[in-house]
DNA sequence: ATTATAATTAAGTCATTACTGAATCAAAGA
DNA sequence: TCTTTGATTCAGTAATGACTTAATTATAAT
């Protein structure tokens, strides 16, 4: 799974919203479509993104397709996030330093 | 700090990949541009995009500026992160479904 | 003070993308 | 099978935003 890939579908505010309303409980594309005003149209792209992005998939019902956000997914999300924190810790750490190879002189 | 404003920072993939080489060390903007083959004046504006979500900050040595993540950021996307995947544990279990109160009558 | 250097800002271009309305599709229910 | 309904796709538009070059700023070193 891409995590580059989900964070740049949670990082548009429309679809992070969505995904907000997702993790309260399931929603179709209208029911959503009215909570954020937008088309119904415009809430479908949407939700491609994001079940493209391993975030959400959709259960049938009748009529209607219930949306929820994929368990696997926040999972990753957060064993990346976790990684990252520790990265960062251990940064803070040891204080490496860029060595900054590049002057001026180098550069032309 | 607004957990959207840092999503939507890393959600771009260059400044992604700059995150991730800061979380391996230091960097200036000199440095960064070299290794993404970016000019340094793109670099700045992605840093600037980092330091506003609160992601990043600098620290002069010299003529450089050294930019590294910032620990309390990760560590609050870490807290929301595993906040949303406890919630969508619990909708898992529960099981709650959207009533979908909008029908097609409705809508016109 | 003057000079050197890295970083930032400004202005403009091009590509991406979020959105709407209309048309189409797919599944459900009769 | 035929109809209904919700979701998706298509085509087009407007807004956003990533990037470049050139100009400017701010700090450091002499």
């Amino acid at each position: 799974m891409d995590i580059s890939l989900m964070l740049k579908a949670l990082g548009e505010p429309t679809r992070y919203e969505i995904f907000q309303q997702l993790l309260i409980r399931k929603h179709c594309v209208r029911s959503l479509s009215k909570k954020l005003d937008l088309t119904e149209s415009a809430i479908s792209q949407h939700m491609k993104v994001l079940r493209e992005a391993g975030l959400v998939y959709g259960e049938r019902y009748g009529y209607h397709i219930h949306y929820l956000p994929k368990q696997e997914a926040l999972d990753e999300l957060g064993i990346a996030l976790e990684q990252m924190r520790k990265q960062s810790l251990a940064l803070c750490r040891d204080s490496l330093t860029c060595q900054c190879e590049f002057r001026q002189e180098d550069v032309k």
